[in-house]
DNA sequence: TTGCAAAATTTCAACGACTGCAATCATGTT
DNA sequence: AACATGATTGCAGTCGTTGAAATTTTGCAA
């Protein structure tokens, strides 16, 4: 045991690696379902059967670092301050994700905008994108609902993470589609923020003292 | 052309109905992955081939009835009452698609719940499902802010209607999966669309009220 | 009624993703 | 140096999906 792990572990992460970035060059060359996962293999120079013993399928080459914000948000909503309020720990779940800029340790950061543009464009991995944020969804609530235990019940909990993460989500692939640079992108986001926090009734408000 | 639409017409709809009944049942039965398409075919005395000329998946067979909610949905943001608020408008969208129960017209009912529990069950639907709702609600937000021109902007239509949507797919799936009956789903997503629209800081004040 | 053009169906071949299995190879250990 | 274990590979086979050509069915007109 050299090193970290052993030559073996080395090796698997090296290989793994040289899978992910293999992947994304290729996607980025040729296009996601114009690449075979034959080329993909070759690529990191191992046999094709092998690939499937480092990745459940060719969609999940793409969301390699799948999980790592999530666990971060779940341990920050476990994370209660005393005295903090439910929007505040949301609030501050939010920001820490929209800062949370490195997506993998090592990898060419070239690829990272790659990566993005593919789950936006790619309906297969857009809806697998979908369903890993969904499944996110329901350990926050679970977690935020834990958080303050005997004030708010699940649904209400439920409500509070879709609520947040759903116009966020919406607001952002509204401004990126758009074409807006990434500080608009915050900006979006940071808007919907707002409005979820103070409810839905003060766009009425403002359109009132508008019109 | 006797009827509506001719024999040629008729007859498609025919085998198309039958492909989706044979399937659904197929699913009920042997599960979705179990279930071959030459099985589905068969079921509906067609070749696998002729199959993708009535849908372009095994997927697809599950969503036959995709778009009917959403254009209702479309259609009555667009229609919106005079003096009638973005959040008026908004909980009558989402009172509408809770009322819309029948799926599709001429369908053995017991497939149904058979088609919604194969949708929350088997990832790669769950998935296609959230993809679809997502394509939704954006068409949703653009209606929206149609409807209020000048008054809402793209970003604050897609901030409101992915917090609604967001809180009440949320909270309604909390709901079922804790195994509640009917009426508490509905209660839940009343809940949601009641926190949505008062905003989050509405919990956080009951929270006070109560501790 | 017959005949023809368009539309629908079928057959066939092929590709790519994915899996189980048995054989082989590498690594770490005794 | 030999062994046990784990990783890799090749191979055969299933299933979803597609293209192209051949065949059948239907609608319509003479």
């Amino acid at each position: 045991m050299s090193g970290e792990g052993g030559l073996r572990a080395r090796k698997k992460l090296r290989t793994r690696r040289a899978l992910v970035e293999g992947a994304l060059r290729l996607f980025a060359e040729k296009g996601y379902e114009e690449t075979t996962l034959a080329e993909i293999a070759a690529s990191a120079e191992v046999s094709t059967r092998t690939f499937f013993s480092y990745f459940a399928g060719k969609e999940d080459v793409i969301f390699f670092d799948g999980d790592t914000r999530l666990h971060r948000a779940v341990e920050l909503i476990g994370s209660r301050r005393p005295g903090e309020s439910v929007v505040e720990l949301l609030v501050r779940a939010i920001e820490q994700s929209l800062s949370a800029r490195p997506s993998a340790v090592g990898l060419d950061p070239v690829l990272g905008p790659v990566q993005v543009r593919l789950i936006m464009t790619v309906p297969a991995l857009q809806a697998r994108a979908l369903l890993l944020l969904f499944d996110s969804q329901q350990q926050l609530a679970r977690a935020l609902a834990r958080a303050f235990p005997g004030e708010l019940d699940l649904i209400e909990a439920s409500a509070a993470v879709g609520a947040i993460v759903g116009a966020s989500k919406l607001a952002a692939m509204t401004a990126v589609e758009r074409g807006d640079p990434p500080e608009l992108v915050y900006a979006a986001v940071r808007r919907a923020v707002e409005v979820t926090v103070g409810g839905l009734t003060t766009l009425d408000r403002a359109s009132r003292l508008t019109g």
